[in-house]
DNA sequence: CCAATATTGACAACCAGCTGTCCGTATGTA
DNA sequence: TACATACGGACAGCTGGTTGTCAATATTGG
């Protein structure tokens, strides 16, 4: 039987896990009203989020995922009209990419539905329960990233 | 600008994804000297939890997965001699699966390699702090579940 | 100006989930 | 027993992530 501090730790990957999962899984269902899936909604608010233009490499690392894993998801609601093209005028090859008004349309109306949901939920998850969360989240992010993408050891 | 309740939720929910994909990845490097992947890691972890032969859709609903995901990571463990079948005496198709003798020599040495990894990192994220995580991720696991198991609030 | 190196998109292959379908087996009921 | 329904394995196909390789484009150094 391990020590207590390494079992709170397993059982709050193995819970990362499984609320992973089912966020995913609630995600497809929740979006698929509006044409979309959990990855493509995750994409058109990071595209909603940065505000102008942006290429692959930096959304990419904005979402946490790699360069060809973003490349897809963007080349998909590029071919559903979610998301369009402009010239880099930095870079021939790497165009920037913004939300077209269908692609902001679409958003807009599934934020408001998130809005309602989230509303409806945050009276069982207190505000402070929530920062708390969020930090472990990101302190675990950041203690298990990958060593030569980018390594932010202040301590 | 959404109200403050509904951007920390957003934020716990896009920190869990990325935390997972930060994990996975981990897991993938730190299990690969012992010739596994995080998956079946984590199915050897079920596996030698439940403590006894236990069948695909208990093993499945344990660690909140499809019963036909949890099939295929088995039948890869089976086939590479980490896990056992044993007849089922009361079902003749789904047979029980268990850790063979090399499956837990190297689920113990893996785990070893664990408890020593979650132990030097305890030191930054207190008890409580992973108590009130756990909390948190599986409020919101239970809450977005699927509709067949509990009912939504989507009108 | 040219050579070496780093970025980047396209493509392919792979892993790990999911769903749907088919068919065999259990189970409950009349 | 007989039938209807539910459960579970095999298989196929899809989604979404990963890595690796290649060719084209930037960037840097001599």
């Amino acid at each position: 039987m391990p020590e207590p501090e390494v079992e709170s730790l397993t059982a709050t990957v193995l819970a990362i896990f499984k609320a992973n999962g089912q966020l995913i899984g609630w995600g497809d269902r929740f979006v698929a009203p509006f044409g979309l899936t959990s990855a493509r909604w995750q994409m058109l608010g990071a595209l909603a989020f940065a505000g102008e233009p942006i290429a692959t490499p930096r959304i990419a690392f904005s979402m946490g995922v790699t360069r060809q894993g973003a490349r897809k998801q963007l080349n998909l609601l590029l071919a559903e009209g979610l998301v369009c093209k402009r010239p880099n005028p930095f870079h021939k090859r790497s165009p920037l990419y913004e939300l077209t008004d269908e692609g902001r349309r679409t958003y807009d109306a599934v934020q408001a539905a998130w809005n309602e949901h989230a509303k409806s939920i945050s009276g069982v998850l207190s505000q402070s329960e929530l920062e708390t969360t969020l930090g472990t989240l990101a302190t675990l992010s950041d203690l298990h990233n990958q060593p030569d993408e980018a390594e932010d050891d202040e301590g």
